[in-house]
DNA sequence: TGACGATATTACCATATAGTGATACAGTTT
DNA sequence: AAACTGTATCACTATATGGTAATATCGTCA
């Protein structure tokens, strides 16, 4: 089960991913699509596609010649949605805790505490 | 920017590591009660625990010899209680999936569509 | 200070994963 | 059927990552 859950995570773990993801969410896509909107070529769009088909997240449909890829689980908008805020937080506290360390240049303390 | 969420994903896409963080929700732990309650050796704890304070998902603090690690973004949680019910969710329906084909043994109508 | 316990770091190997070019396959049109 | 378009698959390389043993570091206590 936790195994599942991680390769999971794993999927949003890839960046190419989640800009796919990302254009995705204004609406279904063709592969050729995606490779026009960002780029890198067509095998490797469709071998990210197909994992994220075969994780359940990617929808997919035949249309002609072409398939169509479109949001299955829109659960992957809230995750990112906390991800970010999280994200956004953490860099903001790292960005504090440099600005807290008002010593010139050099190494003027410690690196650090481990 | 994708970058960090994807980093942040991938942090929580090992097994092992969500398991850590598993023990750390009942309460803050030292490296070697983690040994002791996952398995594994100890380097490889520490070096999963340094990825995770790393990107700022647990805390770390000194008591004595021994380090205690703690969660210290709650949102972890959150993040796992929406996977796991959308993992879940996809295993039952792949299962129906599989029980939709009443077939016998044998490969009998079409091994799938693609 | 020297020995000891707890944790971190290093070095190494094995494996997984992403990127890429060549190619195969499916559907459409003629 | 042949040619064409769009997509998937294969084969390969480079890199990233996890596991493990050996060793270094840090704090404590005698």
């Amino acid at each position: 089960m936790i195994e599942l859950v991680a390769r999971r995570f794993r999927m949003l773990g890839e960046p190419y991913r989640l800009r796919l993801l990302q254009v995705l969410e204004s609406g279904d896509r063709t592969v050729g699509d995606l490779v026009l909107a960002l780029g890198g070529n067509q095998p490797n769009v469709s071998k990210h596609l197909q994992m994220l088909h075969d994780a359940g997240l990617v929808s997919r449909r035949r249309e002609g010649t072409s398939i169509y890829y479109g949001i299955a689980d829109p659960i992957v908008f809230k995750l990112c949605e906390l991800v970010c805020l999280s994200t956004a937080e953490k860099a903001r506290e790292d960005l504090d805790e440099l600005n807290a360390v008002p010593a010139s240049s050099g190494r003027t303390k410690k690196a650090a505490k481990r």
